[in-house]
DNA sequence: CGATAGGTTGAGTCGCATCAACCGGGGTGG
DNA sequence: CCACCCCGGTTGATGCGACTCAACCTATCG
């Protein structure tokens, strides 16, 4: 079940029960990969569009100096691939973080998809317009923040994208994320990211062990990291509240 | 005549002269800007999808310690808005370089172009690919490459861009960028900039002068700059010289 | 003519990289 | 069982790339 794509679209526009229907039968042959993996190289030829049902990824190129820049973190419910149609090669690679599980979507099936639910077309517009929104806002943080800010900013965007998709337990969320990977996330080095987390931690902004990120002062955080989180547009996750009432009310019919 | 969006899309998609004369009818209300002007700005709310026909742009975003992050260039042919339908409120502002020649595409005008060429929709998506892919590629230039690499990428990009417009004259093209704007689009000082373009001019790779760029030494400066040209996916660009012949073909017609 | 925008240059400073050593835990193999 | 290794994290010393501040230069324009 995709069921953290079908939150997440519920955000962006508003799906019918049938919606939800169609985007259930997606996940119907998930592929299981384990973590630190390719998912895609490249270079490769993309076949059909993937959506990351469980687990963390992340896009990443390599350049000639040896060294690695991760340029996009994929959660669950993201699509991998620059859908629809037209990509002959891939200009970067898709690595796991975690374990994952994808579904598989082939191009006839995506079409099949988009006639039948405009409402679904839509949503997945938006969610397109908010992961080019996000690459912005990455540019704009390693172009133009110091780096306590990058990684608060890293942290803060993190755990609310986490929590649309209410895989955030209170101020707590997961971060599968090594001082290596975050530091290619952000274009600094590991030693550096080292000292500025215990610089976040001894602010008393966060606090992070055993992969567990919890955001000891949220409003803090966002103030220290000059995080505005308007390009996420979350503008509607009110309607989260109700959606989940929503679920509860069928788990218990 | 949104001459630049057709030799664009052509080089993403074989458009037939259907399709070509689709693309002329947007151009019928164009809208003028002078150099340094906003055509819109964050929070705004965008009612139509703005298409440059001629001229320069940049979208940027402002942070709250003052400076600012140019995200994007934008030259002639690029689409202006995140398009389709969606986005409520802009999370970035767009603004001239140049003086600037636009046109408006209201909603329905752009459903109908799409309902009547399936082509030029896939051209619009591959376009949208390249922009997004475009989007990571600025990522790793700020996030993994040292001052002289970043300008000497940025140059690179710009030139290929512009080639692929046909608005290159053979190794020079237009460069209407102060070196406050370059900064602001590398995530460097003007002060720094200085300092490189001159490193770049005594390496004999560019020359830089009344906005005009002269690429020197190419694949020089694509080496030094670790540059890839992939990412912009001009693979079919050999077809323009093909639709060259066709477009004087008709001019002595 | 002064005013202004863009470009140029130098001196001093700082954030982050680099290099290197070391630590602790989990897994592996003898 | 312990010895070993390896990965991720930690810490210190040093150096460099880019920032900052400031002065000055040049072309353009009202």
């Amino acid at each position: 079940m995709p069921i953290y794509l079908i939150r997440k679209l519920d955000t962006f526009a508003l799906l019918s029960d049938e919606d939800r229907q169609i985007l259930q039968e997606l996940a119907s042959k998930p592929r299981y990969l384990g973590p630190r993996q390719n998912i895609i190289r490249e270079g490769d030829n993309p076949e059909h569009l993937n959506v990351i049902l469980e687990g963390w990824a992340f896009r990443y190129k390599c350049l000639k100096n040896g060294r690695r820049q991760i340029v996009a973190l994929l959660l669950p419910g993201d699509l991998c691939d620059c859908h629809i149609n037209g990509m002959r090669r891939m200009d970067h690679s898709i690595g796991t973080l975690t374990s994952v599980r994808l579904a598989k979507i082939s191009r006839s099936r995506l079409e099949e998809i988009t006639t039948r639910s405009p409402r679904i077309v839509q949503a997945l517009n938006m969610d397109m317009l908010v992961a080019s929104a996000i690459q912005r806002e990455w540019t704009v943080n390693v172009g133009n923040r110091v780096a306590l800010e990058r990684l608060g900013h890293l942290f803060c965007e993190i755990f609310l994208r986490l929590r649309q998709i209410r895989l955030a337990d209170g101020t707590s969320c997961a971060l599968p994320l090594t001082q290596v990977e975050m530091a290619d996330a952000l274009g600094l080095t590991s030693v550096h990211i080292n000292r500025t987390l215990h610089a976040l931690r001894n602010m008393e902004l966060v606090s992070l062990k055993n992969r567990q990120l919890t955001m000891l002062d949220l409003p803090g955080l966002q103030q220290a990291s000059l995080f505005i989180p308007d390009y996420l547009h979350l503008g509607l996750c009110e309607r989260q509240s109700r959606s989940a009432d929503t679920e509860n009310a069928l788990a218990f019919a």
